[in-house]
DNA sequence: ATTAAGGGCTAAATCCTTTTAGCTTTTAAT
DNA sequence: ATTAAAAGCTAAAAGGATTTAGCCCTTAAT
């Protein structure tokens, strides 16, 4: 293992650009004869050469290796990064993972760190605004695409789920059951997740002519303490209880969860609870919690091809809506 | 952002040794004149100087990149594989991530690439057996941790979660309630995890003066399909319904729901359910399901741990048990 | 017989750092 | 005044691959 293109070439009793030639598929290019060729493969097969990945990025500058990004390795992320890497790794780039906690220092250190370390690409789950990122982009000169989380900009590279349209569904089913008391447990504001699937819900509701009361909205961030904040403040707020609570997250409908057990045992028999993102153990829950499943697959599927595109098939940018799956029980 | 180390040079007035020599912290071993030291280290800062990664491995033969395989990106070992970046990377370690889909061959491949492609270090949570593994080892000049699944072997580093204690003090719940008709759920037969998991069971009953009936005793695999056919198994096999079942994953318990859902309603009237691995959402599941919960965390700051000891303070190998915590509801 | 074209291969530069061995100049000692 | 030691710095090699420019030899053409 790991003998070097020089020792090959001592072996093959040529030089080492010749071996370098063959190996590149170079062979006809530059005249090596069949002969030649076959006996520096079949050496090269023997000691089952690998060229040295390292000398290789040096002087290519392209180190085939791509930079992800995210907030965690949640059940989302985690089978988003999954499907990531084996969808990388089929077409021999390797993934490099660092996780921000959601954290926008953290954030902009890993890029620059990734970046130093000569990824090719990254691909990013950002909480940045547009203007911090055109900040980066001009000082990064390599090919970023976001992921689950978009920046509006033309030349922007994104991959996400149709958080709108899934939102818009869901809250649908609630209207169309003549539920429209709904209250909105939502996360980071600023993020184009939570743009959405507010949009999503608002636009639910106005299509059943009900205009929303900013006053059932909260929007305070993703964590599980969040979704338990947000509904501690609904049920104690408010003396009618809501008929209906949307969760635009799993970590907040464990928030949500909590605080009914704790505090709010009865909070079923008068409230549906719908959420956004899906989860296998929401089928042994009573009452049924309808939600919309991500197409995480396709989210990552779509995202690495992008990247490879503008890697090797010099496409530009490109952007996704991935469409997501309401679940009903 | 990203200048030489030559282009330093050329504004420092000196030659790229200097430079070098300065920014490696060797001045004083050097006699570099501290005049001539705060020049480079200014000129440095001021552009912001970064040494180029891949060159550097090049040379030193040494890319701080760790090699991360696990089976899935699921709960667990996203969460292990996210606090092994953190530290990781407070060390100026980057982690290259890969999953296997607990496919042994996968597995090799995966091994192999990452070795080719230099990493300094692999932590894995194998499928190998012991020959396997030494076969390996032999071939492999870098040092590997073993996470979540042991091999047996006084020259093995590994660190796992306390299995078979884990599983004994849940089981041992159970069998002081005086349920002691309890059936055993489990994953990969030959993997250390169940294995572990079978002792602490027998253990258990044992313990209590039973005699474990090996037609109580099943191993298929750790999908979610597997814990609903083998859930199958149990009710349709016998005609008494189980005093309690013993799922030793959370997939294994998702099967177990699903089937319980679809074929047998009732079978919480009858039969409790403990689990090994905890979840939050078990937390709303009627009626309770007692549940082991792994320290994650602990899992993966030990294993890097271990891994930068042997990398970077010459020391050896270590093995480390990692205590789970009982959680009963 | 000379030139041109083509066949078959390679030397050397390049990517950027690190490190060894050693050069030149100054200072101190005898 | 000579030698030895110290101070301050650098040239060049090494690490392993890729690629450019070009060498040498044979064959074909004029």
């Amino acid at each position: 293992m790991s003998l070097s293109l020089e020792e090959l070439a001592l072996k093959a009793d040529v030089s080492k650009t010749t071996v370098s030639l063959v190996l590149n598929g170079k062979s006809s290019i530059y005249r090596i004869s069949k002969e030649t060729e076959n006996r520096i493969l079949k050496i090269a097969k023997e000691h089952n050469y690998k060229p040295n990945s390292i000398a290789r990025a040096l002087r290519l500058n392209k180190s085939l290796t791509i930079g992800l990004i995210i907030p965690y390795l949640n059940r989302h992320f985690g089978r988003v990064a999954e499907v990531i890497e084996q969808n990388a790794r089929e077409l021999g780039y390797q993934i490099i993972i660092a996780v921000t906690q959601d954290c926008l220092n953290t954030e902009h250190d890993l890029i620059e760190n990734l970046y130093e370390r000569n990824v090719d690409g990254l691909i990013l789950a950002t909480m940045m605004n547009r203007d911090q990122f055109n900040d980066l982009s001009s000082k990064i000169k390599i090919p970023i695409v976001l992921v689950d989380r978009r920046i509006d900009g033309d030349d922007i590279a994104w991959v996400v789920s149709d958080d709108e349209q899934g939102t818009y569904e869901l809250v649908s089913v609630m209207c169309q059951e003549g539920v429209t008391d709904i209250y909105f447990v939502g996360g980071i504001e600023k993020l184009s997740t939570s743009i959405d699937r507010l949009n999503g819900f608002k636009k639910a509701l106005l299509d059943k002519g009900v205009e929303c009361n900013q006053s059932k909205i909260q929007q305070i961030g993703y964590a599980v303490a969040d979704g338990y904040e947000m509904t501690k403040n609904i049920i104690e707020r408010f003396s009618k209880t809501p008929e209906a609570i949307f969760t635009s997250a799993i970590t907040l409908l464990e928030g949500l969860l909590q605080y009914a057990k704790e505090h709010k045992p009865d909070l079923f028999n008068h409230t549906r609870v719908i959420t956004y993102d899906d989860h296998p153990m929401l089928d042994y829950l009573q009452p049924p919690i309808f939600s919309v499943r991500q197409n995480a697959e396709e989210i990552a599927k779509k995202s690495f091809e992008i990247m490879h595109g503008i890697l090797e098939k010099n496409r530009s940018f490109a952007q996704e809506l991935i469409k997501p799956e309401l679940i009903l029980r």
